[in-house]
RNA sequence: GGAUGGGUUCCCGAGUGGCCAAAGGGAGCAGACUGUAAAUCUGCCGUCGCAGACUUCGGUGGUUCGAAUCCACCCCCAUCCA
């Protein structure tokens, strides 16, 4: 039986991924899912580059705005939250085009993740705990190395926060980390993913994302960071810690001025896009589109031929 | 014109005779990533293929076995006095 077809439009911050995945949904017939870590939370609009309904085009976009920034989210959550909307949607005889650049939440949606056992607050901070005391990096590092050899050979000394993840899951289901992805390997994805991304010239991205920023802070990101910090979030909430909001409420704070906050925005984002281009090389299934030169529509068009031939290798 | 403080590898910045290709940070590049992922973490970072060799610390000359570090002169910058 043949898979449902899934459109993936993945790639960098500020590499047009947005205006690209509606033209595509136009030609395709299909739905706009957003897969980014960020656009989910409401009332964060500007600094994520959320499309507006302008920008929408007419076509029904799914994931943006749909939890608050006080609410924890996850990966996984993703995942069990865009499965069904899939099915709903090859039933209605839509295409999806996932588009974002969460890699993470890309693969929990297209391809079988067990994530294991949610994040236990308690195992947690006892693992924080030892990792704060002298020396505790290493300890926790050797108490991993004694349950899960293969991810302890894997995992830094230092990437705490991976060691401890690998370290809870198998307290927390006594299996271990590397056991979860093995089974996960064992199976194949459900679904026809074509993924694409837009490829530019380092140079070409760099500058780009500098002048989205600057475009954020006349749309007026700042308002946006104040109304954000009002909410008075936790500590290590998961929106606080988005590029953007972050820097302003630093400056809103008077830890820094006001342009510190934009450059630091900019780098920021500079280097995020670096790990997302990154991440996404890695994926052998993406293929990227050169995009620098070309229109919108022709980009588009691409794209979808692309995504419709028997064999994606082949040019359209 | 005088006084003082400075000029260090892409940037900031430490270094005041050997342990210095030169601390630290930033930028840049490369990489990792299975329930915090716009997060978290790693490596490289003067040149040459490593050992090692070679060029570098404003300029020129000098002192010394040996200088980014000491001396002389010169150039430039900052502040103050005139």
């Amino acid at each position: 039986m043949e898979k449902p077809l899934v459109i993936v439009l993945c790639g960098p911050t500020a590499s047009g991924k947005t205006a690209c995945a509606v033209e595509v949904a136009k030609l395709l017939h299909g739905e706009v899912i957003s897969a980014d870590s960020m656009q989910i939370y409401r009332g964060m609009d500007i600094g994520t580059a959320k499309p507006d309904a302008a920008e929408m085009g007419g076509v029904a976009h799914h994931m943006l705005s749909i939890i608050d920034p006080w609410e924890s989210f996850s990966a996984a959550a993703y995942g069990q939250a865009v499965k069904p909307l899939l099915a709903q949607m090859h039933a209605r005889g839509v295409v999806p085009v996932l588009c974002g650049g969460t890699g993470l939440y890309i693969n929990a949606a297209i391809q079988p993740m067990g994530f294991s056992a949610q994040g236990d607050a308690r195992v947690r901070a006892e693992l924080e705990e030892i990792a704060a005391q002298p020396e505790g990096r290493v300890r926790l590092h050797e108490m991993l190395e004694r349950v899960d050899p293969d991810s302890a050979a894997r995992l830094h000394v230092n990437d705490q926060r991976r060691v401890i993840r690998a370290l809870e899951v198998y307290r927390l289901t006594g299996r271990t980390l590397t056991e979860q992805i093995r089974l996960d390997m064992q199976n194949e994805s459900e679904y026809d993913a074509r993924m694409f991304a837009l490829s530019w010239p380092r140079e070409a991205l760099y500058e780009r994302i500098d002048r989205r920023v600057d475009q954020m802070m006349q749309n007026g990101l700042k308002e946006e960071a104040r109304a954000l910090l009002k909410l008075n979030l936790p500590e290590g909430a998961t929106a606080m810690q988005a590029i953007g909001y972050k820097e302003i409420i630093q400056a809103l704070n008077g830890q820094t001025d006001m342009q510190s906050a934009v450059e630091a925005i900019k780098q920021g984002s500079r280097h995020y896009a670096k790990r997302q281009i990154t991440w996404f090389k890695r994926d052998r299934r993406v293929q990227w589109i050169e995009a620098q030169g070309r229109s919108l529509t022709d980009i588009s068009r691409e794209i979808a031929c692309r995504a419709l031939k028997k064999q994606p290798d082949k040019p359209c």
